[in-house]
DNA sequence: TCCCTCTACGGAAACGTTTTCGTATCGTTG
DNA sequence: CAACGATACGAAAACGTTTCCGTAGAGGGA
């Protein structure tokens, strides 16, 4: 028997009350079962949940969250892009959250300005969430974040590693000169960079890892290719760089920029890797499949998310505590976008 | 003066009736002036205003939630995954839905079987969520969602076109066709097809499509190469049919499957679109930069996401109304991966 | 037997809204 | 001037939980 679909349409729904009349308790003593509460007898837990599963009742979540001022909820702003990073991340964040038995409530914003984010962070404490993770890569949202109240538990994702918050990130200048000393290593004299645009945090450590592993091997230091995140762009940089005899090695602030950097080096027929070296970041799934196969940098973003996550469970159980930093470090995919320079 | 965040820590957050004590009305009037009322004198409504400002209150929107019996929540089961439809789909709708003032929580699950989603979607009834949306792209999803209660809105993205319930979907066959044509007017005599995986609507639909074409057409219907939608087992496929000479033409379930199969040919020294022709499916952002520029079918996965917000929008507003379908024809975008056969 | 401490449960007051109903004031009309 | 319908607002009862406190009964030690 299915009570619950077999419900009178437009009849109230079973509330706790009509549960312990129907298991002869109080609902008090319902309540005590929901919540696991010791001192109730083994019998009348029996006869509550035999009701609960008669009636096809379930606890009403918005009742709850008034009696005890706090929700299981979990408030998320990102913005409106299909990245792969983010949406990634984002997705894995969400599984775990349900694990734990959260909701995460996402807010998107159309632009990552500090108006839009401190609305969208307003409107999760209007909610009265238990937690906020804003995924903030831009330097407009780290203002944003210093602005916001810190009666919340708050963590930022991929924020600005400057700031004191509490933060997850990605460590992007290892991950930059992972890929830079593996070209270096591969005998080019030097590396040249596409970077991500220049308000973003990641794009920034990127170049700054770039930067600096480029220095340490006493390598000199070519002009940044500054371009966005897409392979429209990588495209256009691509062209670029393909005009230059002197340019052997690529480092590519995304794997789609990649992309369009390895479609602008085929169509003006330089060879990759014979003629240049491309490595790219982020590891999407297809990487593997470009012409050629791709070498990248991988950040595991399930890490991410799941760090994220326990980052945000503890200033949830203790919100006196100070911020805390965790930072993942990306590993290096090798594949066959990268060999010696030519001659 | 900013009295959010100078708020006391520990102190209880401003509620209606301290609004109404500083203004001087009673809390009814308070919640008039925020609901928008009439009946209430300019002045007054001023005043009201101002409290609320001065003290910095937000609406607790779980007590309203209580009292109204519904919430200005709407959930959606996902699958988690990173695929491109799916993912600029869902980010589409958040946003569609946060404009409307509508918080949207997402509940992944790891995959769509029918207890998964059965599961899903009585977390989010518990919630009292004002209408939910399924992500049901598969079959088993179909057939979780057949048994789910009927008492709260619920809309099906992709979900099973043979079934009656309200649904949006995107016209896959219609999308096939479009390829299919595309390749058979190029000159070919007929089109090979590489699948995705065969419990998906979407998949099951490009296959109809794409066998109607050809049949129309009076061609030969080749077996179907079946895989998932993976670069890697597109590539996998690409390998088998880049050996067939008397392959020149394929259509591929989507991007991701095409980007492997051009990644194959490639290797097999099979020229696209010289020897071979390639058609995708989904237009992702980065098929322009493929070798060649890849030749797809876009469906407009924001069109999509507007119109399931006008359809669970309209459940919500006459839950007797019988079960709505909406249809999005996608379009062919032409680029550099189709040319006349060889010979 | 008396007192005390557990255990198992009920009574009742929150939590912060919305909503229904009641009422005082005021301008208009017959 | 009495009667009446707007208009502007307040009183009080929901909504369905949790939580604090109270209490009856069982068991144990002096």
């Amino acid at each position: 028997m299915d009570h619950t679909s077999s419900a009178v349409r437009g009849a109230r729904e079973p509330a706790m009350t009509d549960v312990a009349r129907l298991a002869g308790v109080s609902h008090q003593t319902v309540s005590r079962v929901l919540n696991g509460h010791p001192n109730v007898r083994e019998q009348t837990r029996l006869r509550v949940r035999a009701a609960i599963e008669e009636l096809g009742y379930r606890p009403n979540r918005a009742a709850r969250a008034l009696a005890t001022g706090r929700s299981q909820h979990i408030g998320v702003v990102a913005q409106n892009s299909t990245l792969y990073g983010p949406a990634s991340l984002l997705a894995a964040f969400e599984l775990a959250a349900a694990v734990q038995g959260f909701v995460v409530s996402v807010r998107r914003v159309r632009v990552l300005d500090r108006s839009s984010i401190t609305e969208a962070v307003e409107h999760h404490r209007e909610q009265r969430v238990a937690g906020i993770v804003v995924i903030a890569p831009t330097a407009a949202a780290g203002e944003a974040l210093a602005e916001v109240p810190t009666d919340v538990p708050l963590v930022a994702v991929d924020g600005d590693p400057d700031r004191g918050a509490t933060l997850v990130t990605v460590d992007q200048e290892a991950g930059a000169r992972l890929a830079t000393r593996h070209l270096l290593e591969a005998g080019h004299r030097t590396v040249w960079h596409v970077s991500g645009p220049a308000e973003w945090f990641d794009a920034a450590g990127r170049v700054r890892g770039w930067q600096a592993a480029l220095e340490e091997a006493g390598a000199e230091v070519p002009p940044v290719n500054p371009a966005d995140w897409s392979a429209a762009s990588g495209y256009r940089a691509g062209l670029l760089l393909a005009r230059m005899p002197e340019v052997t090695a690529v480092f590519a602030a995304n794997d789609h920029l990649a992309l369009g950097i390895l479609r602008a080096m085929s169509e003006r027929g330089r060879s990759v890797p014979g003629d240049v070296s491309v490595v790219g970041f982020d590891d999407v799934p297809e990487a593997a499949y470009f012409t050629p196969p791709l070498t990248t940098v991988r950040p595991d973003f399930d890490t991410v998310a799941s760090e994220t996550l326990n980052v945000l469970m503890s200033c949830i159980s203790d919100p006196e505590a100070g911020s805390i930093r965790r930072t993942i470090t990306p590993t290096l995919v090798e594949r066959d976008s990268v060999a010696a320079p030519p001659g």
